[in-house]
Parts: structure tokens; sequence; C-alpha cells
DNA sequence: CGATTTTTTGAATCATATCAACGTACGTGG
DNA sequence: CCACGTACGTTGATATGATTCAAAAAATCG
């Protein structure tokens, strides 16, 4: 269970851990299984955990005065999930996070979270990088918005992770995306009609991997 | 010239800076003058600096194949420029940054960054919150986009940084919305008539600061 | 298998882009 | 410091792309 956690940071930082630093570590998770439908966060509570994906799919959504979901992060093996300001914060949460798939997930309190930092150097080495990362991410992110056709970002997604496809469903990749669902029903028939399939090499290679890595 | 630079540091740290690190930081740090127009950093290049703003107004930009300009990021006094991805890995920007201002900056090379954040922990835990602050505005203009209207994020970013019309054009904030300047014209025409203003209580509060804190 | 949800499709509507023309503001060089 | 020229902002007309609502077909889950 922890096994795979491990294996996730010594890849991410390329050191190798301790046995008494896989304890520290260790110690610092619980393990969480939630079913597929259960929140783990709810809009106005504050995000109490952290949790790291071993196994299953989750995403994170808003909603707004219409009922209408905004799904703003996806979370599957090896990603972070929370609502990383109410986390921090403890303000009261906008978001949902909800299991699309029956999930297992390391999660780790605030509290215990910061005492890691100050006590595993592989840990705030990681995490440091994770921040890093997913402002790099975000940043492409946000630019495609800015840039890209619907049909564009699209593309881009599923050519960077083919995989998010067979994990949620279309409705809530347009949703990701910021299209309606009908929208992107005609987007993706208008994609084979061009017979583009996903060879799209029209889509710069640094624009990419518009899925945040959650750090 | 360093001392708003060394206030900043106090103040994001809540920490008094000893003067021997006011002199590791000081050392690593050049001064650079930047006049209107001036390009800090072009598509092609690796971006070789990261900037502190002391004085003036930046602009970070990419220009599609059809020459359209599409601004990322901001940066006024007290905020940080690069393309952080390309600073990083030193690959190739996709980017330019150009003073819309003539501006004064503070400016490290990544090595000596790296350098200085091994020896100073108040510049390591600057950065650090600096990461965090990015990640939860990143978030929050992510989320503006997919769930808000053009005319929305518009009140929205005035609403939360009112004197950014006073230093960028509205081209220029047309393109950071991702919208055309005809439409903010528009835009603004329907605010001023709906009355509005900018006493826009209708939204969220936590939906704002839609201009990172650049990283 | 039956119930529920998702996806597709069509039609009407809305939001934004594009192109063009005009007046204005402003920075730049003399 | 002024005047010229360029860039900016506004407005109108038209085009395009996306949304919404509705209904039927297809897929999925329990």
């Amino acid at each position: 269970m922890y096994e795979s956690f491990f294996e996730y940071i010594e890849d991410q930082t390329g050191l190798c851990i301790s046995k008494q630093e896989r304890e520290i570590i260790q110690k610092s998770f619980q393990i969480k299984m939630v079913r597929r439908r259960q929140y783990l966060l709810q809009e106005g509570d504050p995000a109490k955990l952290l949790g790291f994906v071993i196994k299953g799919a989750l995403r994170q959504f808003s909603v707004d005065d219409k009922g209408n979901e905004h799904i703003v992060r996806f979370a599957t093996e090896g990603r972070w999930i929370t609502d990383y300001e109410s986390y921090q914060t403890a303000v009261p949460s906008l978001y949902y996070i909800e299991a699309v798939e029956p999930s297992q997930l390391l999660v780790i309190t605030n509290d215990a979270f910061h005492i890691l930092l100050d006590n595993s150097p592989i840990f705030f080495k990681m995490i440091f990088k994770k921040y890093q990362e997913a402002n790099n991410t975000s940043q492409k992110r946000m630019h495609s918005y800015i840039s890209m056709t619907a049909e564009q970002r699209y593309a881009d997604l599923v050519n960077s992770y083919p995989q998010l496809a067979l994990r949620f469903s279309q409705k809530m990749i347009a949703s990701y995306l910021g299209i309606s669902g009908e929208t992107l029903s005609r987007i993706r028939k208008h994609i084979v009609s061009k017979k583009i399939h996903f060879e799209t090499g029209f889509i710069d290679k640094r624009i990419k991997q518009v899925v945040s890595p959650d750090f």
C-alpha cells in the first residue's frame, strides 16, 4: 500500500529513502477508502485532508448558482488532490471532491503535513518540486485557454492524456475544458470527420499537459 | 534600491533579515534597467533571468501563428517575472517579456537562485510561500475561465486590481482576459449602462485576485 | 434485465470574433 | 514643446462558434 507511494517519492526526487525516513512518512499518513460517488470534500467545509491517490479516480468541481458543475481538476493514481487554499488556510472550500471510481488514498492532515515537511527532507524536496511543476502546468493550461479554440484544447488533452477518456465521462471532460457536453460531442464528430484522430502534430509541444500534476 | 526588496521579503515572511543574510541576498541579484518597449525575454531564447520589479510595468505574452498576442501575465512593483519553466529547464521560451513602462528590476540567474535558496533560509521561505500562493491564484484564475463570462471576469479583475487599468492599455487587458479589444470595449459600455460600476457584490469573494502573484 | 445516465442530434438563441471605418490620445522626433 | 503619425478605443455590420433546450439513441450500473 505504502510501497507505491515510496516508489513515487524516490522517482520524483531521484533519492533513496532511508528506513527511518520511511517510517516518519508512513506514520504521517492514513489510508482512506472512498466509495464511488462518495465525497472527500464538500462545499462549505474546510479541506482537512490532502490526498495521494494509490488507486482510483476523483474529480474536484464547483457548482454555480444555476447548478452547473465546473470541474477544475482530475486525479488518478499517483496524483495529489485537495482544495489547497482551503487546506492551507482552513477557509470553507468552494469545491467538492468526489470519487468517480472506488478509490484508495493516503491522506494527511495539515498539521501532520507541516511537521512532515520539517522532519523529512526528501518529502520536502518532493513537495517543493510538485509546487514548481504545478505552476508550470497552470501557466500552460491558462495559456491554452486564452489562445486556443475548444477543439484544439480537446485534441491537446486527449493527445497528452489518452487515458483520461477511459476514466472520466465525456461530460466531465467537457466540464474540465469549460464547454458543454453537447459542444464536446460535436467537436469529437468534427475531429473524426477531419480524420485527424490523434496524430495531432499541429499543437506546440510545450502547450501540453494541461492536466495539472496536482502537486 | 535593494531596500524595498528587503522590506518585501520581511513583509512576506514576517521575519527580520540579518545584516549578513542581506548581504548574501544582495550579492545574488543585479540591477537591470529596461526601457519602454525593450524585451527582457524573446521567444526562442531560454529565460536566463528571474526578475523582481522595483519600479515599472511589464507584460509576458506569446504570439500565435496569426500574429495575435496573448498576454499571460502582468508585473508591476513588488512582483516577479520570468518564463518560469524556461528558467528552470533552459528550454527555449514560447514567450516574450516586454517593458510597458521604463522599469527597474532586480534580476537573478538560475545558478545564483539555487545557491541563494541553499544559503538564505528567509529567501527560501519567501519563495516557498510564493509558490503556494501562485498555485492558489492559478486555480482561481483557471476556475474563472471555466465558470465565468467575460463580463464577470473583467468586473472581477478591475475590482481586485483597479490599478491595472492605469498601467496597461485596454487592449492588453482584453488580451489577458482572452477576449478581443472590441469585445472589452462593448463590455465596458454595458457595465456602465448597468450602473454596476465596480460595487460588484455579485462575485464570490474567493474567486478573485485573478492576476497571478507571479509565482 | 430494467432504470438511470450519457451521448448524440437538431433548432433556436446568445456571446464573441472579425473586419472596417472613424475619432481620439499619446509618444516621439524635430 | 509642438505637430505629426501611429496606435488605441469605439461603433456598426456580419460571421462564427458555443449554449440551451428538447428528444431520441446508446451505454452503463446495480
